[in-house]
RNA sequence: GCGCCCGUAGCUCAGCUGGAUAGAGCGGCGGUCUCCGAAGCCGCAGGUCAGAGGUUCGAAUCCUCUCGGGCGCGCCA
């Protein structure tokens, strides 16, 4: 909230304690909203359950609220229409408000002071001995722009890359290596062939399921901790991984506080099992150790431990939730991981629930829908290449890059660095894509749709970055204070300023629920507005005192801008 | 079979937790660069908010049912 909504809520909350109502329960009843229409005020109160608190009709009270409310040096008109109250602030006050917080860098434009918080995020999370491919990419970015997102608001943050270097895949793909493959192929590309031998691997399963068994073989031999050809394996493949996914990883602009995948939790898993057995909630079942959770509505048990002693995926997540108990106190936990994995989450929280574990109320899981392709007859299926395999994601950044380098040789052909800028805006492209709408949404990615850079898109936000820093370049001059300006003149800026104002909001929404795309949002209504006021309002060749306010209206929009892609975990180019 | 998610313009989506005349982008049509970037801006056309009941002063939003689509349901992760 900002201190124009803060001065209008105070005078509001006297108004109403002087009509008699209780001022404890109108302080939650006073709720200030950008009204559905703009033209009809900067804010408005419906006084709907004000009304009912006070015994009257809803545009009788908006009538009296309205009364009570005179102008004053922040707020210019309060004017009731039926049951609302809508409120205009002088266009001076707006201006400086807004603009002097931005040029400031304070809370809600600039990073917050500590809130107190700590948050886990667990994301990107990848298996290893698989090619880092287009189903990654979600957690990736979703839970790169919430760490970013987090931090913004002042919590301290502990991004993790939980990663899959555990279990029967590895086993699977460790079964394959050992039958069919060898390490000189391995180190030529390492990604490819270990997808060609994981391929292979579920081709020859279905005519020899006996694999299987000599998977599982292999996997309680990795996990009976002793120093053996499995350990040795698990080490080469793991790491020739982690050098792999570094790729994606440094295009996207991601890093992690921690990478401590389920391995890390190898030696911590008894003490967890031991924890849960001393709860008293674990029983046998088939030979295999589970937790029921009836009482809680979930009909299915949660295994930890299978028939042949070895241990699970919620196994290794629950030592990983009493680790991050431990190890960092969080407020929250979050778990970016797909829709597709809700029941897994809902299992994880109700253990510790019915364990009376207090970490059981910080377990979210941030669930997201899948990345869909179009087909020949234009259905959307899950995605896979023109060729029909898994795709992988350096594959699809590159495509992106090159269609923007093509761009730029022909709208732009002087710009010095157009391969970096190509890059930036390319991967840009498609990370915003990903996170434009609610995460819950399946992303459709159609290629067509996706390599046009018209409309609400990364490089349309990024252009209008461009375009501003243009203009402060042509101008030349420095920047002033928002102390030296007449901000009387920027009344013309009311809607730049409105959408600037609305910035804290979007950004505490997607904290709270975990939903970047309020972030995205922001920053193409701002895009739009600041587009639409530069058509008829110049700055270069205006007098002084116009020039200088606009100055610092440009540099502010440029600013906020460049935040909110940074919240996106993009980067804003000075040209492109 | 049971559970969860989704259904808003030709297409892709917003709709701020129940409020004012349901908004954008793409695509279509028509304008707009010898003055700060046309990856832009301005305008036009396009809606039975899947359907039916219900709650409410008020429903795209909450409840019930139906119909479509997706996902998940013991020793995989």
């Amino acid at each position: 909230m900002t201190d124009l909504h803060s001065h209008l809520r105070a005078r509001l909350l006297t108004a109403v304690t002087e009509l008699g109502l209780p001022r404890a329960e109108a302080e939650s009843l006073v709720r200030l909203d950008p009204p559905k229409n703009r033209d009809h005020g900067d804010v408005a109160l419906g006084t709907f359950q004000l009304a009912k608190l006070a015994g009257k009709a809803p545009p009788a009270l908006a009538a009296e609220l309205a009364a009570k409310i005179t102008a004053d040096a922040i707020v210019e008109s309060a004017s009731a229409a039926g049951p609302f109250v809508n409120f205009r602030f002088r266009r001076g006050a707006l201006a400086r408000e807004v603009l002097s917080a931005i040029q400031g860098d304070l809370a809600p434009y600039g990073k917050a002071r500590s809130n107190g918080q700590i948050v886990c995020i667990d994301f990107s999370s990848p298996n290893i001995a698989k090619p880092f491919h287009i189903g990654h990419m979600r957690s990736t970015v979703i839970g790169n722009s919430l760490c970013r997102i987090h931090r913004h608001q002042g919590a301290t943050v502990h991004g993790i890359n939980h990663l899959g270097d555990w279990g029967m895949p590895f086993a699977k793909m460790m079964t394959a290596y050992m039958r069919w493959g060898n390490e000189q192929e391995l180190h030529k590309s390492p990604m490819r062939y270990m997808f060609d031998l994981y391929k292979r691997y579920g081709v020859e399963v279905k005519q020899n399921p006996a694999l299987d068994d000599e998977a599982a073989a292999h996997f309680r031999a990795l996990e009976s901790g002793a120093d053996n050809q499995e350990r040795r394996m698990w080490r080469l493949l793991r790491d020739e991984s982690l050098k792999a996914f570094q790729g994606p990883y440094t295009r996207l602009g991601v890093t992690f506080d921690h990478v401590t995948g389920e391995s890390f939790f190898e030696d911590k898993m008894e003490a967890a099992m031991q924890r849960v057995t001393a709860s008293s909630v674990l029983e046998d079942s088939d030979g295999a150790q589970v937790v029921w959770l009836k009482e809680l509505g979930i009909k299915e048990p949660c295994l930890l431990r299978k028939s042949d002693g070895t241990t699970l995926y919620h196994t290794r997540d629950l030592a990983a939730a009493f680790y991050r108990e431990q190890q960092f106190h969080p407020t929250r936990i979050l778990y970016v991981v797909g829709a597709e994995q809700k029941l897994h989450f809902d299992q994880l929280k109700g253990v510790l629930t019915k364990m009376q574990e207090p970490i059981a109320k910080a377990v979210e899981h941030v669930p997201f829908g899948l990345v869909l392709s179009k087909t020949e007859d234009g259905k959307w299926e899950k995605f896979a290449s023109r060729a029909g395999n898994a795709v992988f994601l350096d594959e699809i950044l590159d495509e992106s890059v090159a269609k923007v380098r093509s761009i730029i040789r022909e709208k732009n052909p002087d710009l010095p660095n157009a391969d970096e800028v190509a890059e930036q805006i390319g991967v840009s492209a498609i990370v915003f894509n990903d996170l434009k709408n609610s995460r819950i949404k399946d992303v459709k990615f159609d290629w067509d749709a996706m390599l046009n850079f018209d409309g609400e898109t990364g490089p349309y936000v990024q252009f209008a970055c461009a375009r501003l820093s243009s203009i402060l370049r042509k101008v030349g001059t420095q920047v002033p204070s928002v102390d030296a300006i007449d901000c009387d003149v920027l009344a013309d800026a009311e809607r730049v300023l409105l959408v600037m104002m609305d910035f804290g909001t979007a950004v505490q929404r997607a904290a709270e629920q975990s939903e970047p795309s309020h972030v995205t949002a922001h920053t193409i209504a701002l895009a739009g507005e600041i587009h639409s006021y530069l058509r008829d309002h110049y700055v270069v060749g205006q007098e002084a005192k116009v020039r200088d306010a606009r100055l610092v209206l440009v540099d502010a929009a440029r600013r906020l801008l460049t935040t909110g892609l940074s919240l996106l975990g993009i980067k804003a180019p000075e040209r492109m």
